[in-house]
DNA sequence: ACAAAAATGTAGCACAGGCTAATATTGGCG
DNA sequence: CGCCAATATTAGCCTGTGCTACATTTTTGT
């Protein structure tokens, strides 16, 4: 069974935004505005766990852009109170950050887990959920996970 | 059953993307670049087949932005062959763009159908087979297709 | 017919997120 | 120690996608 209750701060505002039908595309736009942010704090996270430390080299390699791209984009991520870095040393998370990323983990990893409880192969589930887990509200989070159990 | 031989061409090349585990993030990006034309050649077609004919404005308000940006999305979609425009009449889609609608169409409502069959309500499966939508493979597709088909 | 309203177009701005090329720093190894 | 490879930074470029303000054109209603 998964812990949701990390998720709920952010899309507590989506359930918000959904409301009403005018809002439907906005909140996809919302979406992507928050994606890339997701995936990096999700990576970060990863690589730390991984390898002690994590170091732009390694999220370019990841992401596959540029050094320069995740520069910036870790920049954003700093400005926006994720992670904190200083000049040549490895990037950290901070603690908002740090939730960020472990209820990204946990949708992402529910995702995974329902597309192969659905039947889907192991490689096109790995791709499928990369794009969809930042599309799914909180409602459709709770059913993935009743269909997961009803599997077992 | 749904038609899905017209979604074949542009995912036929996600397979390949996806086929290392290098690409992941490489096919989420080129989803999200092809993303908002999909949704705009669909709601062209949406409307024209409506309204008889698809002005700017009604993009504007489907899509809740300003006219302005509406105009220069639809400039790319003519560049890119999706669409034809002339000053002050209505938005034109060429056979490519009418059959990228009708593909994006029959996606769209089978990811909204296998929400709704997997026990979401109607007003989320609404919101989020709409980002959803451009991040299912083929195979996932078939899946889905299959688990409605089960639920009869 | 013509004024007002609606629609469209244009200019100019901002920010996200890509890139290459050139420069600077760090850390490890001979 | 000093040099080299790895890593990070900076400068400067691009495209996409959003905006406001203002100008123009078309449509509509009396
Ligand atoms: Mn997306
Ligand atoms: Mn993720
Ligand atoms: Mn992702
Ligand atoms: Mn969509």
């Amino acid at each position: 069974m998964h812990k949701l209750s990390g998720i709920s701060t952010k899309l507590q505002q989506d359930i918000k935004l959904a409301a009403t039908k005018q809002n439907q595309h906005k909140r996809t736009r919302s979406d992507h505005a928050t994606e890339l942010t997701e995936d990096y704090v999700e990576a970060i996270s990863e690589i730390i766990a991984d390898a002690g430390v994590c170091r732009a080299v390694d999220l370019a390699q990841k992401f596959q852009v540029s050094h320069v791209t995740v520069n910036r984009t870790v920049g954003r991520l700093q400005r926006d109170g994720y992670v904190t870095t200083e000049p040549y040393a490895p990037i950290e998370l901070t603690s908002v950050g740090t939730r960020l990323a472990k209820a990204s983990q946990e949708r992402h990893q529910l995702v995974l887990e329902f597309l192969l409880a659905l039947g889907v192969s192991n490689a096109t589930a790995i791709t499928d959920s990369e794009g969809i887990e930042h599309h799914v509200s909180p409602e459709t989070l709770r059913v993935m996970q009743k269909f997961i159990d009803s599997q077992k």
